[in-house]
This record gives structure tokens, sequence and C-alpha cells, in this order.
DNA sequence: GATGAATGAGTCTTCATTCAT
DNA sequence: GATGAATGAAGACTCATTCAT
């Protein structure tokens, strides 16, 4: 990423409170997400973006302090609509047969993961680095969480000894999993099969008694 | 990767034939992988790299025609190293029930992964699109071969109705959830743990009924 | 000329719209001829150009994108200078006599030259070869046009037999006579004594009948 | 020409004695003007051209102790050629007409340059001023004192008055048009149309009453 | 005499970032 | 708030030349 960052400053020089503002900043994220996945993220210089975006290089910087920080803007952005897709399932883990849960939240997962593969394939192959590691982990140890709930509340049912490792394990997978098919199963992603295929996997890991 | 490659060069400028020469290359080797590992990928120079050789810059010219050369090479050995780990035990994918044979295959991946971790780690998570493509699918896919051929021959045991995708999928999972494992799962990756619940979660997947 | 143009960019990246980089333009054009008079042209490089100009080297190349453009940019209005100062003459190729419109052109083109004479010689020197080649041999059949008109509006009082070869010949002798002279004969060339001797050659080579 | 010569050092390191030593000099002066005429002067290498001759880069500055001392050879075995192929016409100059003598001397010198004409054209555009200057105006002067003898000798025929310039352009002026030659008349060089113009034009130029 | 691996100063070029207008 | 010309540190790569074997 050649000259970037030295000394850090990732937060946003500003919450922008006009309208103006805000319409520049989404401009400038939707600016950044083409041309991440156009050139990918080493090629994709300030001033693509910002000619992209319509504005000028000065303004790019007046919203958003480095190059850091935009990526760090569109990648928290990123995680973000993952988490929100699978909150609104995250009910059954408790109010449904785990495999029922499992199957829902693979799909919600694999459904925004194939709404922008083209970024994501990029963004996991080039720079998954990129991003605040922090906030990476606070959500998928978020959603850990839940699935740990889950687990403890079926202990019966469930095989594995160490639920919290279970528990977390099976986001990650879950998360590379996905991610590994916007480049290798672009089409098994888009059309439901992948998330089929890594429910069952996890269910079946999880489960004593694989469901029917 | 700034100004990486225009063209294409990537074939090793000359095959050595002195043993000074193979010397060289293997410093600059072994160079190249503590720069980036050290660095990481996009800060790992040539100068960088030839000064950790002990070499001048010229002589690493000398060997290597490009920066892009000197990745596929070190990437081009990691996965050598990862495909010699796992083909002495891929008899057991015949010879072996498929539990065991996976449990084998699941251990020895972590291993090799485990003794590079940090490169893996770095490779992984900022430039695992460099490398010949190319070469890690047929890698990928030899190993898939093999586990298809396996599963074919126990149709009967086997759960999921599409051996070779199946076979696939079971690949490029453990390839992930171990390459994961470098970042996340650092001493359960060390201490055979992480191997233990991927080959659990993978037999489980493959198998109609899952080893007592 | 060491790592130049590998590709073929050699249009100026942008025509500035601002006065200030019209200016800077300028300045760039300037500083390249100081530095590849003073330097020659293989070793008047970007960064010694922009240090002459006073710029810095990202300005450089915010207006030339390679060195190659410069080059050609210096060349071609070296040659744009030279035709410009003969086209105000060639009027004279109908209006006059052969031999006074020869005599004008001739010390018109000697003229350009001498007034660039330390660059003229590096150039066809060192990098004749240099500059947009089309442009040139445009400009020169443009001349060639011009007096192929003259020739045969005349064609009684001339002598050679093919009058395009003749009206070619002419102008490449003229150009090659004057840029010689830029560095055998310095002195002869700004006296005009140069272009006297050329009038005479070429007029006498041209009519059946020489002048009086 | 990238990292030339410092300190000039351009005389042959040694006067081989050995047969074996000047073929070897003989052979790495053909691969000179092989990889000259077919990359150009830039990019022709020293390790290009010890690599066409058939010898180690070490056996190269062996013989030839800078580049510098290497484009000598060749560009002053140019010149010889040409001064050997005029001087047998030479005589012609008191023995015959000049149009007689013109003539001769105007074919034999198009001969030759033809003979070599990529590598005339190459050195012509890109490196004339490679090559002893001296040497070189030492050969122009020596043809040009033998056509000022000749001009002496019929002052009465001669119309310049300045007989010694006059023979000094006459002799630049046919070996620039013969060398431009070389790129823009290569098949009116090969054929003698060149020399006829090229011996009509100076022989015109410098008689008071052009023969029949 | 011959070899060729090694050297390293020197080039072109990129791109994140600043600041005067 | 916006603009975009300007900055310059940094990086990939070349090639004439040396010298230990």
């Amino acid at each position: 990423m050649g000259a970037m960052p030295r000394g850090a400053r990732t937060a946003p020089r500003r919450a922008p409170r006009q309208k103006r503002g805000e319409d520049t900043v989404a401009v400038l994220l939707r600016a950044t997400e083409i041309a991440f996945t156009k050139h990918g993220f080493a090629h994709a210089t300030t001033n693509r973006i910002a000619e992209i975006a319509g504005v000028s290089i000065g303004t790019l910087y007046h919203y958003f302090p480095t190059k850091e920080s935009l990526v760090q803007a569109i990648v928290h952005r990123m995680w973000t609509e993952e988490l929100e897709a699978l909150l609104p399932h995250a009910h059954l883990l408790t109010d449904a047969p785990l495999h029922v849960a499992t199957r829902a939240l693979a799909h919600a997962l694999c459904g925004t993961i194939a709404k922008r593969r083209e970024l994501v394939k990029r963004w996991y192959a080039e720079a998954s680095h990129l991003g605040d590691l922090q906030t990476g982990l606070d959500m998928s140890d978020a959603m850990a969480r839940l699935v740990h709930d889950a687990l403890a509340a079926r202990r019966d049912e469930v095989r594995p000894r160490d639920l919290a490792f279970a528990a977390d394990l099976v986001v990650k997978t879950a998360l590379a999993v996905a991610r590994t098919g916007s480049r290798d199963y672009p089409s098994q992603l888009a059309d439901g099969t992948l998330a089929d295929e890594l429910a069952d996997m996890l269910t079946r890991y999880l489960l004593k008694q694989p469901p029917a």
C-alpha cells in the first residue's frame, strides 16, 4: 500500500453534519468500493477514488484523513452488513432446532457476501489484514457468544466438549468458507448450495445426532 | 505492492548451476520470507530483502527478474511443502478408515502450516492473491482428486451426493481453516487441537455414520 | 536512455488549464532543453530536469507521464519552429525566381537552427531517432510537397526528371546540412555563409541554367 | 548510455598478439555490431555483446576496458572502411574530369554505407557523437584535402571562391546525405540512384559550367 | 587467459498527502 | 467547504564494471 499511514490516524476527520457532507461521505465510500473492486487494493489510489467520486482530492482528505481510514470505513461497513444480516435470525438459535438456525444463518451470511462478491473477494485475498482487527474480532466474538449461549442451552445434544472453542470455531469457519467461496464457488455462493453444505458441515460438527 | 510487475516475467532468471549460485538462491528465498514476515508483504522491498540476504540488489535481480518472481517462489515453496506434507499420508485414504485418514491429513496440514505460522499468516491476510493462482488450484485439485477417489470407493458410507463438490469443498475448507488458524488459533494450531476439531468436522460432514 | 518507455504513453498527461499549469509546462520544457544541452540526452535525468525547472519530480510527472513524452515535446517544438520559420517564405516558391526562394528558405532554416544551435547539435548527434518519427516525416513531407509544386510549375527550367524525388532530396539535404552545420560550421551557420552555399548547391542542382 | 565512462579510458586494453586473441577481438567487434544493429546503441549491453560473441563478460573486459572503447572500435572501423573505399578512386580527382571523379567517389561512398546500412542508420541516428571525434574529423579532413587539391588544380573551372570551405562542405555534405540515405532512401542507396543525384548536386555546386 | 557471480550507483516512476487560493 | 497543483520520500529495476577462482 505504498506510503500509507505512518502514524495511525484512522478516525474519520469529522462526523459530517450537513446533508451535503453526508452525501459526499457516501459517494466517497461507494467510489472506494468501486476502485478497490476494479483495480485491487494495491492499485486503488486516492486520486483515482476522488475522481470516481467526482470530488477533488482535497475534499476526499477533508472527510478521510488517510487512505487507511477510507479502507477502514468500507471494511467496517462490510462487517456491519454481515452482522446485520445475521442478527435477525439469531433468535432461531434459541427458538428453533439448531440445524434450522444454522441453515438460516448460513444462508444469511452467504447472501450478504454474494451481494458484494467482487469486493469481498478482493478484500479477502489482498487486504484481509486491513480494517480494524479489533472491530472484526468484536463482531466475530459477538456472534460466537450467541452461538455459545445456544450450545450451552442445548448441552445435551451438543457433541464438542469445549463449547466456547466450538462456538468460536464454527463462526470463524463459516466466515472463512463463505469468503473463500467468493473466489472459489461464485455460483454455489449465489444459488445457496454453498450455504447448504456449510450448514450441514457445521451442524454435524456440533450435534451428537445429526438431524434426519 | 507499488511499482510491481508491468509485464509478466516471473520465471527465475536463470537456473543457477554453481554451488555458490544455489546457495544464493536459498539465501534470497530465506531473506524474502524473513522480510515478508517482519515487514509485511507491502513493505518488504527488494532492497530490504537483498540487505537481509547479505547480497547486493544486483545479485538479487541476477536470480529473480522481478519482485513478483520472488514472491512466486516462496509461495510456490509454501504450497509445495503443504502438498509434500500431505502426500505421505494419502495412502490412508484407501488403506484406513476415512476418519483415520482425515485425522492424519489434518494433522499433517496443520503441522506444516504451524512450522511457518508467521509467514502463512502474513501471506493469507495480505497476499493470498499472489503466487501463481493456477499452481495453487492445481495442488488443491490434486488433493481433491485423491479425496474424490476415496469417497467414490466408499460410496456406501458417504453422505453427500455430489462427491466431486464435497471433495473439493473439504480440501478448500481444510486449507481455509488451517490458514485462518495461523492468525486466530496459534496455540491450537501448534498443539494439534485445531487439527482434531477440523478432522471431526470434515469426517462428520462426509460420513453417514460418524465413528464412535 | 536507461529504463525508458516500456509501453507507449507519450501524450502529455493533461492539458493544463490554469495559468499556473501552463507556466509549469513551459518551465519544464525549458529545463529539459537546458538539461539536454548541458548534460546530453543520455545523462539528462528527470530528476535533474525537475531540479533545473525548480519543481518537484512529482510535478514533472504530473504534466509529462514519461521521460519520453518530455523528449517528444521538445523535439516536436524544435520541428514546429523549423516549419514555422519556413512557411512565411513558402509563397516565394511561386512568387519569385527559384533561386531567390531557395536562398530565403535556406536562410530561414539556418536561422532557426542557429538559434538553438547547442540543442540541435545534441539532438542530431545523440538522439535524432527520438521524437515522433512520423511527425518529423510529416513536416519534411509538407515542405517537400511545397517544393514539388514549385518544381512542377516550372518544369521547363528544372533539370531533374523525377520531380518528387528531387523535391524530397532537396528538403532532406537542406535539413541534414543545416543540422550538421550546428556542429561543424557554427560560425557559418550564424553568419549566413552556410545558408548561401546551401542555397547555391540546391539551386544549381535543381535548375537547368544556374542564375547569373 | 547509462553509467558509461567516468574517466575516458578508451584505448583497447591490449594489442592482442595471439591468434586466439585476435579472433576474440574480431568476434567481439562483430558481436558489438550485431547487438547495436539489433537492439540500438542504448540497449546493447556489454553482457549481451559478450553473450552474442560467445565469450564471458570477463573476457570482453580483458580486451576492451570500457564499453566506450568497444564503440570506438567499431565506429573507427566504419570510418576506416569508408576512407578505404574512397582512396582507390582518389586519383581520379587529378586524372579525370571532376564530374567523373565525383561520380565515382559518390558511388564508392554510398556503396560502403549500403553494405552496413542498418548499422550506419543506428549509429547516425543514435550515436553519431560516439567514436573518436578527432579521428572522424581527421578522416574527413584527409578527404577534404584531396578535394581541395583537385579544386586548386582546376581553379579555372571551379565556381566557389573559398576553395577550402567548398572542399570541406562537399565532403561533409556527401557524408551527411549518404548517411541520411541509410534511413530515408534505402533502395536508392542500394541501387546507385542516390549516388548519382548526390554527384550531380556536388558537381554542379563546384563547377562553373556543368557537364553536358 | 578465461570465467561469471557479484556489485551498487544511478534511473525512472508512483502515490499518499498538503496547502495556498 | 472545495479545489487541484505541488510535494518528495520511497521503491523497482538496469547495467557497466570488478575480481576471486
